[in-house]
RNA sequence: UGGCCCAUGGUGUAACUGGCAACACGUCUGUUUUUGGUGCAGAAGAGUCUAGGUUCGAGCCCUAGUGGGCCAACCA
């Protein structure tokens, strides 16, 4: 059996290692700190998917564990928030944790710091102390507090746990090394003084641990065995393990931090501080408004949890720079709904249809293919009648062949129905068509171009539809270092409009999804009733018409399409050559051989000045200098004169290590 | 005037040193179709940032350069 070899990515490279050298499978232990201080995005899934992943992977447990030592920024309801969030992806947690569980243990080691001369506090303002820390490239200096004595450094720290100062009096540092080359370790912060009230711990405490001071310990205290995070932590792993150290004894696990990149999407932003400020600006409805890139948004917008772990686990995990494109994100989701979502008829623009031989009173209800994707899905009753709406856009009184919807004396099918042709128009005062009036014929049979979807105006449910767009213009709004992202806002993201929908979308539930078909996907928002009915537009169908057809104004947005102009039809023979010439000599000989008359027969087409630029090709590119050889070969014997430049080539080629460019340089004399 | 990390088609990720650098998205053809969707078949697009070196052989190893990112919050 041939065994599929799946390629790791180096995390999952890193615990094989570690299993390899002998560690128990059974120590693997994750864990997920997000921060209770904002809602969770599609930046953070992938975080999430790495560690749950893992977790599931190796069947080791994941720890939910909130960093929450920042009283000042964190709240209760992110931190319900993530707890929906990370179950709704379909991740089970093994613990549900604080690292303000740990404040009594922190503040012991603390102490023990304190005891061991690790640890001091100093009373200096933070200016003061920014000065004597230095720059990046320059070193910092030792502040004045540095060597208070133990006992001093004791009482201090117990005062400031008893509340006797205010904030910013005094702080615990760690004694590291100022002139470190790692800002971090030029002696950081452990402790400060927060008089503020804290989700968890109330006013217990009024000194709070710092994040470099918590998490690893933290982890330490849970056996985490890989402490996953992204790369803006790389510089913190010294320091990580500075900490651990001090702490850690020979019977425990002793956790280890590797850092990933973090996931960027274009036209979007994923800073919880910016897209906060959205919120609060009143640019979007909430952390939920199904333009945000928050899970929760995403949720609202109609994604699946599916598509999400899909589109994280296709992105993949290294440690450069990216950023990925919608397109793929788009892909996932459409991929995910195209096998599980209903089809189902509404026409969002419409324009009105009379089928001027089909009876006024009379109706039909059609059977209608639920999803031709999932046999399961089953069937529907769809009522037609004399009057029906279409799409605007699906009716033009004259156009080209490549128009196959319906067009005067043009036919079309309607989706489930009858086929009908084009008679005439009503036209208003201003000359836009209010009707268009058809006839139908009964068989059903006959191939017609175009199928077009349609509701009966008698039995058509209103409902309102929220188009949505991308919230920014710029395909990286916030990396300019000039502009504001806000700057790049679009104000067009969401377009409301008074749709008709077949009826029997008329008890459709909220969250429920559906295929409106030709046009895209849509799910039932959080704000529909039953007296009103209001669907999100997940998002729409691959569209290729709105490529060829002539484009009405701007709007192309879809599709700023930046990639090179396709190659012509004839390469030159100078580039295939050139192609051939790289591999020439890792070729079996056989094949060497056939390449070799390959290039020689190319060799016609090409030009001496063609030539010319490839005689300083690096020594290294035998290849390509063998096919400069074969090419010179085939110039010179069609008359071209064998000048200095020509000759210093062959020269250094016959000089060359490799025999089979020597052999080729000999044909020469 | 530093340290660390990174560099492969348009985008993202692969590649056990040894067939023509693969896969996915995107793009383009054709085909099927009662969705201009889906499916199916196919194509174009990369000299693996540059220059040296090691090696019979380098995308992979070494050195230097270039480019990008991160590092000076009592944030995480």
């Amino acid at each position: 059996m041939s065994e599929e070899r799946k390629s790791l990515n180096f995390l999952e490279q890193i615990i094989e290692e570690d299993l390899a050298n002998g560690m128990p499978k059974e120590n693997l232990r994750f864990r997920f700190p997000p921060e209770p201080n904002g809602y969770l995005h599609i930046g953070h899934t992938k975080a999430i998917g790495i560690s749950f992943g893992l977790g599931e992977k190796y069947n080791a447990p994941v720890n939910l564990r909130f960093d929450d030592t920042n009283p000042a920024k964190e709240e209760q309801e992110y931190v319900d928030a993530i707890k929906e969030d990370v179950s709704w992806l379909g991740y089970k947690w093994d613990k549900e944790l604080f690292s303000s569980d740990y404040f009594q243990q922190l503040y012991d080691w603390a102490v023990y710091f304190i005891k061991e001369g690790k640890a001091y506090i100093d009373s200096q303002s933070s200016e003061a102390m920014a000065e004597q820390k230095g720059t990046p490239t320059q070193p910092g200096v030792d502040g004045p507090f540095r060597n208070r004595s133990v006992e001093e450094n004791l009482d201090l720290f117990e005062r400031m746990k008893a509340g006797e100062f205010n904030e910013g009096e005094h702080i615990l540092r760690a004694k590291i090394d100022m002139q470190h080359v790692n800002m971090l370790m030029r002696d950081p912060i452990m402790y400060r003084i927060l008089k503020k009230h804290h989700h968890r711990t109330a006013n217990d405490w009024c000194i709070y641990p710092m994040y470099d001071w918590t998490h690893g310990e933290s982890d330490y205290l849970e056996q985490v065995s890989h402490s996953l995070c992204s790369l803006e932590f790389k510089p913190h792993r010294e320091l990580y393990d500075w900490f651990l150290d001090q702490v850690v004894t020979e019977d425990k696990l002793r956790p280890k931090q590797r850092e990933f990149a973090r996931l960027n999407l274009s036209y979007t932003i994923m800073s919880k501080r910016k897209l906060l400020k959205l919120v609060e600006d009143g640019v979007v409805n909430g952390w939920d408004d199904p333009r945000m890139p928050t899970i929760s948004g995403l949720r609202r917008r109609g994604y699946t949890p599916t598509a999400i772990r899909k589109f994280v686990e296709t992105v993949g995990v290294a440690k450069r720079e990216n950023v990925i494109d919608v397109s793929l994100l788009e892909f996932c989701i459409r991929e995910d709904l195209n096998k599980t979502a209903p089809r189902v008829m509404a026409v969002l623009d419409p324009i009105k249809v009379v089928i001027t031989n089909y009876p006024e009173d009379k109706e039909e209800w059609f059977e209608a293919e639920n999803n031709q994707e999932d046999d399961a899905a089953g069937f529907r009753k769809v009522p037609f009648s004399r009057e029906i709406y279409i799409e605007k856009e699906d009716f033009k009184e004259e156009a080209s062949n490549k128009f196959f919807r319906l067009k005067l004396g043009g036919e079309v099918r309607l989706k489930n129905a009858y086929i009908i042709k084009a008679e005439s128009v009503l036209k208003d005062a201003n000359g836009n068509i209010t009707e268009v009036h058809c006839t139908y014929c009964d068989g059903t049979e006959r191939r017609v171009k175009g199928t077009l979807h349609w509701v009966s105006m008698k039995h058509a449910v209103k409902a309102e539809v929220r188009e949505y767009d991308r919230l920014f213009l710029d395909e990286s709004p916030d990396s300019h270092q000039d502009k504001d992202f806000m700057e790049f806002i679009n104000p067009d993201s969401l377009k409301l409009v008074e749709a008709f929908v077949e009826p029997s979308l008329q008890d459709a539930e909220v969250g429920q999804r559906f295929q409106f078909q030709r046009l895209g996907y849509f799910n039932v928002d959080n704000d529909s009733s039953s007296d009103k009915l209001v669907f999100n537009k997940t998002v729409g169908l691959r569209d290729s018409w709105a490529k060829v057809k002539p484009q009405p104004a701007a709007n192309t947005n879809a599709n700023t399409n930046k990639q090179k102009p396709q190659q012509q039809s004839q390469r030159k023979a100078i580039d295939v050559i050139q192609k051939l010439g790289k591999k020439y000599t890792n070729l079996p000989e056989e094949k060497r051989l056939k390449v070799r008359t390959e290039i020689l027969e190319l060799a016609k087409d090409v030009t001496y000045d063609e030539v010319e630029p490839l005689f300083n090709t690096a020594v290294k590119k035998v290849g390509t200098r063998i096919a400069v050889a074969l090419i010179l070969k085939v110039l010179v014997e069609n008359g071209q004169t064998k000048n200095d430049d020509v000759n210093s080539f062959i020269e250094k080629a016959l000089e060359d290590k490799n025999e089979l460019l020597v052999e080729e340089a000999k044909t020469f004399n």
